[in-house]
DNA sequence: GGCCGATGCGGCACTTGGTGCCGGGAAAAT
DNA sequence: ATTTTCCCGGCACCAAGTGCCGCATCGGCC
C-alpha cells in the first residue's frame, strides 16, 4: 500500500512545470508571478499549464489530488472489526506521511501559504475535502448511533485538528524533527478523549518490547491490569 | 451587546447592491451573472461595486465580517472566572444568531454556497476566521496547561463543526425549527466531552482525565500497578 | 452669497487568470 | 506508407479586479 499502484507514465512536462512554478515563486514571490512567466521558463506554452493544472494554485498543491484518492481507498478497505477513531487516526497518518516525504518541499510550500491569502484559502478548500472524507466515514460506521453525525463530524474536525497542529509545529521548525512522532501524540490525544480507554489495536508492528496503555482515572484498577495484560498477551 | 452598537451610516447603495446580486444570483445563477450584470441592475457604476465589495463573493456574505467582529468583542470581554470551553460556546451561539436573524435569506445563501464551489471555499475561508478567533482564545486562556495549544485547537475545531452540524441541518430543512435550541444541543455535546459536568462548581483545575502508562513487557504486573496508582495519586 | 476642499461616484484603460477552438505534428495502430 | 489519435501550441475571447482621473455634489468658511 502505501505510495504503490497508481500510475504517472510520462509526467515529464509537469514536473517540469511545477520546478519553474516554485523556482519563481521563490524567487519574486506568488502573486508577481504570473502563468505566462513559469511556462516562457519552462519553454512550453501558456495552453499546456491549465492542460496539467486547473488554476495557478493548484501546482503549489501537486500532490493533495492523490493522496486524497489514497485516504479515500484506505478507508473503503477497512473492516468492521477496527474502531473506526483508529481508523481515521491512521488515515491522518497518511497525510502526515505525504508531507514527510519531502521535508524542503513541503516547508518551502508553507512560507508561500503564510503568505498569499489565495494559497491558505485553497489548503482550506483541501483540507475541507479531507475532513469530509474522514467525516463521511465515520458517518457510515456510525449510522446506529444516537447522535451519529454530530458525532462523525466532531471527531473528523478533531483528528484534522491534531493533524493540522503537528503539521505546522513540525514545517515552522523548518522539517526537524519526527513529523510522525508528533502527529501520533496528537492524534493520541483525540483518540483517547472518544475512543474508550481499549488500548484498541496496538500496532503489533511497532511494538517492540513498550507496551502503552492509556486509560482514565475514573476506569476501575482492575480494568487497567485486565487491560494491560490483554496487550501483553497479543501479538 | 447582541447586535448593537456598530454603525452603518448610509448603506443605500450596498444594499441595493446586495438586492440586485442576490435577485440575479437567484434567478440565473451566481457564475451565470457578471458583476456588471449586478450594477446595471442596480444602475450604478462597475467601479463603485468593487468599493463596497473587494470581491465578487464577498456580496453573498455580507455581515460575516461584522458577526467576526462582535465574536472577538465577546471573547475579549470576558472574564477569568468562567469555563473558557462554556465561553467559545456562547460565542459560537452568537453566529448562529446573525443566521437566525434572516432565515429565508440564510437559505436562499445556503442554496447558493452548496452548488458553486468558489462560494463554498470562500464560506471556508470565513469559517477558518472564526475557527481561528476561538482558537486564538483558548490558547491565552490555557497558556499554562500541557498541550494546551493542541487542545486549543481541536477544541475550536470540534466547537466549530458542532456549530456548523447544526446550522447546516437547519438551513436544510428550509429555515423551519429553532435553530438556537440545535446549536445548544450540539455544543453541550462538544462541552460535555471536555468540560467536567459539574456545571459551574469546582475549578479543579489540572484534573487531566487521561492517564497514560508506558512499560515493558519484561516488567512484573505488581509493579504495573504500583506505578497506575502513584501515577493516580499525585498532581 | 460666493469660494473651496473633501468625498463619492462613474468611466475608462489595463493586467491577469481561465476557456474554447482549431491547426499542426509526432507517435501509434492498421 | 497511410490513417487515426493524441498531445501541444497559438490564437481570440471573457470576466474579475485595479489604477487613474474627471466630475459632481455637498459641506464648511470667509
Amino acid at each position: 500500500m502505501g505510495t504503490a499502484s497508481t500510475n504517472t507514465p510520462k509526467p515529464a512536462m509537469r514536473d517540469s512545470l511545477i520546478a519553474a512554478a516554485f523556482q519563481l515563486f521563490l524567487e519574486r514571490g506568488y502573486e508577481q508571478t504570473t502563468v505566462d512567466d513559469i511556462v516562457t521558463l519552462a519553454g512550453v506554452g501558456r495552453r499546456s499549464f491549465f492542460r496539467y493544472f486547473p488554476s495557478k494554485e493548484d501546482v503549489v498543491f501537486p500532490d493533495h489530488e492523490q493522496c486524497l484518492a489514497d485516504m479515500t481507498r484506505f478507508l473503503a478497505a477497512s473492516a468492521d472489526a477496527d474502531d473506526p477513531i483508529v481508523r481515521v487516526c491512521d488515515a491522518a497518518r497518511l497525510v502526515m506521511r505525504m508531507y514527510a516525504e519531502n521535508p524542503t518541499f513541503s516547508v518551502q510550500r508553507y512560507r508561500l501559504t503564510r503568505e498569499v491569502t489565495g494559497l491558505r484559502t485553497y489548503e482550506l478548500s483541501v483540507v475541507w475535502r479531507y475532513e469530509k472524507t474522514l467525516g463521511d466515514y465515520l458517518r457510515t460506521r456510525w449510522a446506529d448511533r444516537r447522535d451519529g453525525t454530530l458525532r462523525a463530524n466532531v471527531v473528523a474536525a478533531a483528528v484534522v485538528a491534531a493533524h493540522n497542529h503537528a503539521l505546522r509545529h513540525w514545517l515552522r521548525s523548518g522539517g526537524e524533527g519526527d513529523p510522525l512522532a508528533e502527529v501520533d501524540r496528537a492524534l493520541e490525544f483525540v483518540r483517547a478523549t472518544w475512543s474508550p480507554d481499549a488500548v484498541a489495536d496496538a500496532p503489533a508492528e511497532e511494538t517492540e518490547d513498550v507496551v502503552v496503555v492509556i486509560t482514565k482515572r475514573s476506569t476501575p484498577m482492575w480494568r487497567v491490569v485486565r487491560e494491560v495484560e490483554s496487550s501483553l498477551g497479543e501479538s
